[in-house]
DNA sequence: TTGAAAGCGCTAACAC
DNA sequence: GTGTTAGCGCTTTCAA
């Protein structure tokens, strides 16, 4: 039995067991404690069974930190993300974890909120904390020094559903540019000629071409943009919205209905709940008055009224994909740099339909000052 | 600048820079380095920016590891739950995230998939981490070794959403015998005499009585059960649900349906949108043919066509009380356990309906045989 | 098979 | 203000 240490609370609580305890209880030296204990190295069966029994006598947890301390491996890695609270990232999640675990790995999960100064805390902490490997969905495609500072450290990363700037690492996203490229598309067909895309992240006021700071983001914008320019229509009648800093799709709402949406792209599940709510609390009727098409295809969306036409992503793959490739790279595949890249896939429910508004008039308007094309 | 280990693919890798490395470049001992990275003890100002330089320069990362192991102290909870994919746990995790964070320490999270198996292992692995304390809504409330280490190790532990038999510990969890109890008590107004409760969680074949492994089931049954005597109905009238193992609450459905059951109660919105789901598939109109109500409100329960009524629980609370509790006790705060109950709130909205069915035919079946109340 | 001792990277006494 | 030294708990040579 181990000394007591009396707690001030009078409750009694005891020093954390170690190896030496053990081995003084077995009698035996701490390396030979240590064998058994760890299952290494070789030690008689008997002594074996002693050590085993003195431990659990003792109450015995082996010292995670120790043990990495000196054998440098922590068998866990890092994953950090934006919101956990978004059903693409929970899903994400849950397919790492499986993959990585059944690898013999452990996981230690950072949540950013989209925050690049929370991004780069997190990606030390990790690294601080020896992390084997790194999963991230960089917040900032932009000179992103804490990413950059993952593969300095000589550790292996790999970046999912975005991508980071003039930076070679191993990812997995999917076909973001296509995919709004043919939600554009559907509402293009409808007849739609004036269609707003809803973003939370990016950079508020935006103008075509600049640089959105998530590239799933921003690959969207530039498939949306394509398929406007491809179907010859006005560009500038179009409204990205991106909401930057501020909490709420809903003035962004407000903003591209008074400025004549026909049609919403929502870039995620989260925002066209948001918009679905909106509607109704405005009384627009969808998809009567207002067409929404959106990315990600968690259950509602089929439940909801009406159903929502979604370009669904392959969440679980990308998650599980981009586990296998760091498993890899830590049982040390050598080679080039992947860039995987998957398909997104269309489904057409009931959220679309041919606007109501004749569009030759408000063509007319298309130099009409103080028509914006980005919210401020 | 170091020595740099040439690597088999040829990089050159640098070996990873230890406070020693910096001392030397800045010309001091190994403590005043120390003191200067760690922003303790005393030092000139000038050493201190002599150290900071040379720490960058070699591109020093503390090892927090080490750090860990000599200070006694990881800055670090962990928080284990069942299942991330759960809006109810996404949104507990946030808000456990924020109030830990803010408090100064970092966070680990772990999924156990509802398997008390592995929940051990995530309890184990971060008790060997050396986490200061944890946060966990144990997937069985019995016996639950894991769990009673926590505090065997003499290290703060909170439970939430569920909590442990005979086991004194600090907790946070809904009043959901309450919540079922009022649930139960919409569905009997509105003239349901035949009503199934659908979980995912507990045994199969559950009969009255049995103790179900996840107390917050277990509770909800129970105000299930009570409203159900207090009404003079039949409880053997009544199909409690529990997949246990089985993936689908599909089949569970067709049961219900099978039996005769008007109205359904569902354990958590996942269930929810199964149930929603399974009823589209199979032609039944919600609430015409079949009654729902539920737990918890995420956002799609009132866009939903018909749109939801729910027992909506305060999740971001449950999660930050559990939370500012857990940092208390790291602080040191003593004292009795706390067991903090916070209540439901019922939204009503469109998924209730009297039944079509007459009762007083089905009443006269009660004894018939074979007219099961569980599943197997 | 076992033991003694060195070392992982850091902090914390204790001297100077 | 700075340096020396001794740990933290484990693994890992190297001998015996």
């Amino acid at each position: 039995m181990l000394e007591e240490d009396a707690e001030p609370d009078g409750s009694a609580r005891q020093r954390e067991a170690t190896v030496a305890d053990v081995a003084r209880l077995a009698k035996v030296s701490k390396a030979t404690a240590a064998r058994a204990l760890g299952g290494y190295g070789s030690v008689n069966e008997d002594t074996r069974l002693r050590v085993l029994d003195a431990a659990d006598a003792v109450g015995y947890l082996p010292n995670a930190l120790a043990r990495t301390m000196s054998t440098g491996r922590s068998h866990t890695i890092g994953v950090v993300l934006s919101d956990i609270e978004n059903p693409f990232f929970a899903k994400a999640t849950r397919a790492i974890s499986d993959v990585v675990q059944s690898a013999g790995f452990d996981v230690v999960l950072c949540n950013t909120d989209e925050n690049p100064h929370n991004e780069a805390a997190a990606i030390d902490l990790l690294l601080e904390k020896r992390v084997a490997g790194l999963i991230v969905a960089p917040a900032d495609r932009n000179a992103n020094g804490a990413v950059a500072r993952v593969t300095a450290q000589g550790r292996p990363l790999v970046l999912f559903d975005r991508t980071v700037d003039d930076f070679e690492c191993d990812s997995v996203i999917a076909d973001n540019r296509r995919g709004a490229y043919e939600l554009a598309r559907v509402l293009l067909r409808a007849g739609h000629r004036r269609i707003a895309f809803l973003s939370t992240l990016g950079q508020q006021n935006y103008r075509r071409g600049d640089r959105i700071r998530s590239t799933s983001v921003a690959d969207r914008v530039d498939g949306f943009e394509a398929a406007l320019d491809e179907a010859g229509v006005e560009i500038a009648n179009q409204i990205v919205l991106l909401d930057g800093e501020r909490p709420g799709i809903d003035p962004l709402l407000t903003h591209a209905v008074h400025h004549g949406a026909t049609a919403i792209i929502a870039s995620d599940s989260l925002i066209a709940q948001h918009v679905l709510h909106g509607a109704k609390n405005r009384g627009l009727a969808v998809p009567e008055e207002l067409s929404l098409v959106a990315f990600d295809d968690p259950p509602w969306t089929s439940l909801s009224n009406p159903p929502v036409t979604v370009m669904a992503q392959p969440i679980h793959d990308i998650g599980a994909e981009a586990a296998r490739l760091l498993v890899r790279r830590l049982d040390g595949l050598k080679g080039d740099v992947q860039r995987i890249v998957m398909s997104q896939r269309l489904i057409e429910r009931d959220s679309v339909a041919p606007p109501r508004v004749k569009f030759h008039d408000l063509d007319h308007q298309e130099n009409k000052p103080g028509l914006p094309h980005s919210c401020e």
